[in-house]
RNA sequence: CGGGGCGUGGCGCAGUCUGGUAGCGCACUUGACUGGGGGUCAAGUGGUCACAGGUUCAAAUCCUGUCGUCCCGACCA
């Protein structure tokens, strides 16, 4: 490809509403071009980046068995109110009506139109498993959508759903997919991790996601530092340490902390570090009004462990500060677990405090010298925080850190939940009608484009790694107007990097040096070669990698091998 | 959903308070010079000032409403 025949829109300045460094180069680079909140063209820079992506995705995943289809975008409300979601999708879902004012949804997921799909074409055990994946526009109406691409309500998204007639079959396939997404993820040339995740109210047995690894990610990872364990730092497990507790060495004793209520303004008006506070939170129960649950003051609750507690309410609920009033007698910021006449489960961690204070049920009073057992009786034991970096590995093995990272592919075990609503079954061997069992396997594609710009930029603009790049190699010629010579180089150094199977971007503009060098750093193309009769007539090219920080003169006659090697 | 900010040429902004013929930088066009890291000079193109209504002799500017867009928040005691 010739700049001069491609629309290379680059800019200098960073659009004002732009937040993220991905969002920023990506329109600086010129890759897409905002419609409407959350909904953007892909122009042609962009749209290369996004092929390169979704071709590694398709290849995976027909190495993997899966078979491509194509579904509507369009869904009737009919097939939604089947499987119940209509009524349980939120705004969420766009729902629209056509002029015979029947209704329907832009997709935002698949799950009902491929499981209406095998129910009409799969009758028998012999065609299963089956696993169809697509790669399509996805729109979820966002209350906010931000970041560009990487949250946007228009999405290119691969979707894949497994058809099993048991949990056997579908353990198979899952990890087929398990080892297709690290294919795939590998072949990005991005640093992910699989992690173990939520399986949220879908329920199922197994989940795990995938991530990219970014300072700017949403999620927060906590995974090993010397073993495979990854998971979502909601979900992570924290050991119960086997240390020893502290003898009690102080009396309880009963101060004022006027005014004090967050737990860091007790800590600092008494002098002592967070891990000597006790947090006390009261929560809505399942069957008490409220039950208090007790963490370490350095410590955060992890509401989707709460959540999963059958003692407290689900959804998981904060108490109000008129239940507080009630249970405790005393505003939220007082409350402790001394003669509190209410449910109380208390992590593991807070378990081990001694000599702790807490609030006294008595405002603007708190406890200090508090000890379990002696001042009041030990609690239920639960795990109830959020892991944080320098905790153990619940595999035993090493220590927990903490990354950032971007969600970009989601696989589960969905279970019967669609084909059992919507009746989707086959005869197995012995000729019985059996409800089908189902995965569902994720990827962000477009997510993807911009989780690697997260990853993978520097202060000029884009650094792509090579399996994704719009182009591989920049040929720069320097003055080719002027020189017959440089321009015959370029021209023959096009034509044969092309025949070699080369993405190559051959910038002819009528540009400055420094014009080009800028946009080709910009929109990040990973090799660079500059011909200027300068290096021609000691025979060389300068080639440079657009990680490296220089360049380095390379002979003309060997530019092709050095390339291939890489 | 709640709160706040912003809508002025393709992009970044000034002008709004204090009403009086719409400006700057970048980009774009043409020419000359220049020619290895966003160059210089000159001449140009391009704007119903988000939209609707109102006040006024006069509205980008004041008032009312609508829409768009961005940010923050949605309760860790």
């Amino acid at each position: 490809m010739r700049t001069s025949q491609f629309l290379l829109s680059t800019l200098k300045e960073t659009p004002a509403d732009a937040e993220i460094v991905s969002h920023q180069l990506m329109l600086r680079a010129g890759m897409i071009s905002k419609l409407a909140a959350g909904i953007y063209t892909w122009m042609p820079l962009g749209l290369r980046v996004l092929r390169k992506v979704e071709k590694i995705v398709r290849e995976e995943m027909d190495a993997a068995g899966a078979q491509e289809v194509l579904m509507p975008a369009i869904q009737p409300a009919e097939l939604w109110e089947e499987s119940g979601r209509w009524a349980k999708f939120g705004p969420e879902l766009l729902r629209l009506t056509d002029r015979h004012d029947r209704t329907f949804c832009f997709g935002p997921t698949h799950e009902e139109v491929i499981t209406d799909m095998v129910r009409r074409n799969l009758r028998s055990y012999r065609q299963l498993p089956a696993n169809f994946y697509q790669i399509q526009m996805k729109f979820r109406d966002e209350t906010r959508p931000r970041f560009g691409v990487m949250r946007a309500r228009e999405f290119l998204m691969k979707d894949a759903y497994s058809f099993h007639l048991d949990a056997d079959s579908l353990a198979d396939t899952y990890e087929r997919m398990r080892q297709a997404y690290c294919a795939i993820f590998d072949r990005t040339g991005l640093t992910y991790r699989m992690v173990e995740a939520d399986t949220g109210s879908i329920g199922g047995r197994a989940s795990h996601e995938f991530h990219v690894l970014a300072d700017s990610g949403e999620d927060a990872i906590a995974f090993s530092n010397d073993s495979d364990y990854a998971a979502n730092v909601e979900m992570a497990t924290s050991l119960i340490s086997d240390a020893q507790l502290d003898a009690p060495e102080q009396e309880i004793q009963r101060v004022a902390t006027p005014g004090k209520r967050a737990i860091g303004e007790v800590a600092e008006f008494l002098g002592l570090p967070l891990d000597k506070v006790l947090k006390t939170l009261l929560v809505k129960g399942a069957e008490s009004p409220v039950v208090a649950l007790l963490l370490r003051g350095d410590h955060e609750l992890n509401e989707i462990k709460a959540d999963k507690l059958p003692e407290l309410a689900s959804p998981f609920e904060m108490a109000t500060e008129e239940e507080v009033r009630v249970a405790a007698g005393c505003t939220p910021g007082s409350v402790g677990p001394v003669e509190l006449t209410v449910p109380i489960l208390a992590d593991h961690a807070a378990l081990q405090m001694a000599d702790f204070v807490c609030g006294a049920n008595s405002d603007d009073e708190h406890l200090t010298g508090v000890n379990w057992q002696r001042d009041l009786p030990l609690a239920t034991g639960v795990d109830l925080r959020k892991v944080v970096a320098g905790d153990a590995s619940p595999d035993g093995k090493g220590i927990l850190n903490i990354a950032r990272g971007i969600e970009v592919g989601h696989i589960f075990q969905l279970g019967e939940t669609y084909s059992q609503a919507l009746g989707a079954t086959c005869l197995d061997e012995q000729g019985k009608d059996r409800v089908l069992t189902m995965g569902c396997y994720g990827i962000g594609v477009s997510r993807v484009v911009a989780a690697a710009i997260e990853q993978h930029h520097d202060d000029r603009g884009i650094v792509w790694p090579q399996a994704l790049a719009p182009f591989e190699i920049a040929l720069v010629p320097i003055n080719m107007r002027r020189s017959e010579l440089v321009r015959e180089t370029t021209e023959k150094l096009y034509a044969d990097l092309m025949a070699a199977g080369y993405d190559v971007l051959l910038d002819d503009r009528k540009e400055r040096p420094g014009v080009m060098f800028a946009d080709m750093d910009l929109i990040g193309i990973p090799q660079r070669l500059v011909i200027g009769e300068r290096g021609l007539a000691e025979g060389n090219v300068e080639y440079k990698q657009r990680s490296a920080e220089s360049s380095k003169d390379i002979p003309l006659v060997e530019v092709m091998e050095r390339l291939t090697a890489g």
